[in-house]
DNA sequence: AAGATGCCGAACCGTACGGTACGGTACGCA
DNA sequence: TGCGTACCGTACCGTACGGTTCGGCATCTT
């Protein structure tokens, strides 16, 4: 059984991809200016003057500008870990409290600043470019929390608490449940913070529902 | 009661925003420039070649660059069509397939291409400038698929054959069983057909899913 | 002490884009 | 026949960006 935890810290993104410390500083000033003001912000010139530190030296690290984007992406996806935390025996209400606690980090997760950057970044590049980044974005970003979303599902399966023939599926259907149209709506501009606080509350509902469509009633 | 039937008619945007026969073609050829290269493929100059016009008439006709995108926006939307079909009473058999149906078409508008393209443009852009272009497609193209929806639940309810407390709340419940993550999977580049095939079979189970938690057992 | 290395800051280059201006043409109208 | 209107095609302008080059400085190594 897991449970999900999710925290940022900046050396961690740095080290995980075999990045000096400077080099992660730069990418989170880069970071900054992409939340900041987009893609249109994220100019070489611009990563340059806000991190103090050369075009030559960005170049040379990082290759070119898409390098730069999948560098900032993996360093991202770096900063957020899942802790898997086993503990006693799975009862209804433990379960239950873990789906709440993996749907309120999962609502954080899709609401966070740089999250909705780099999304926006990624898609924005997706027409041109086979939709390497977006590949790159699902990889380092989804990939991890359904994994773990995926286990706590299949622990609730074996506890006897849940019924159901795909996890992929139940997952999908979790995750309908929990987000529905609320991330595509943050992505196009609508304010982050209210959508946020729209959706919380409903995290219980979405929760309920999805023990009752896969609950085994006991 | 409502039926949800979605076609397609180049005229229909044209006129539908006031804009000459001609100026639709011009927006049909500009919607064709970004279905095909994306945002990077859709200039002046590129649009004013491939619709063999000058570039001075799509400043006077569209004003800047921006215009142009929102004409091509509301253009797109008028040639998406909701047609209410009034019928006999619903049962539950009828507002099982009413519900079928309009997950079909969900899926079918959301894995458009063109639907696609937009929606990537206006996410793409939606960190600079207050959202305009998001709000827009929001408003013109999101907004009356909701609509339709409502008004097929609420029926549901009358005929005591559905129970929610919210309308929106429950539409969002039906939009995230349909949808799930497929949409955003599809704007960060997804195989668009690949994903429709792997949804389309599960649009049943998200219908069957609703009716479990907001149908009226009769 | 002397070379090597790594980096900064600035200048530079080619290109591409948004937007404007202008000459030329087809058509409607008096 | 002459004039106005609307439009096309092209050339043009200013700007901004990605990427390269170079001079200079600070630190490290031998």
């Amino acid at each position: 059984m897991v449970i999900l935890q999710v925290f940022a810290q900046a050396k961690a993104g740095a080290t995980a991809a075999g990045l000096t410390e400077r080099q992660g500083a730069v990418l989170e000033r880069a970071l900054g200016l992409l939340v900041e003001g987009g893609e249109r912000a994220l100019t070489t010139a611009g990563v340059a003057r806000a991190a103090n530190c050369s075009k030559e030296s960005l170049y040379k690290w990082f290759g070119d500008r898409d390098g730069l984007i999948s560098a900032m992406i993996t360093y991202q996806a770096g900063k957020v870990r899942t802790v898997e935390v086993s503990a006693g025996a799975l009862t209804a209400e433990t379960l239950r409290r873990h789906l709440l606690a993996f749907a309120s980090d999962l609502i954080d997760v899709l609401s966070g600043d740089v999250s909705l950057a780099l999304n926006r970044l990624a898609i924005g590049q997706a027409s041109r470019e086979g939709a390497g980044l977006g590949r790159l974005l699902q990889e380092r970003g989804r990939r991890q929390i359904s994994k773990r979303a995926a286990a706590l599902l299949e622990a609730g399966r074996k506890a006897k608490l849940l019924a159901f023939d795909s996890a992929d599926e139940a997952y999908g259907t979790l995750y309908g449940l929990i987000v529905s149209d609320m991330h595509l709506r943050m992505l196009l501009g609508e304010n982050a913070a209210a959508l946020k606080k729209e959706f919380s509350p409903r995290a219980e509902k979405a929760v309920d529902a999805f023990l009752t469509l896969h609950g085994v009633k006991g």
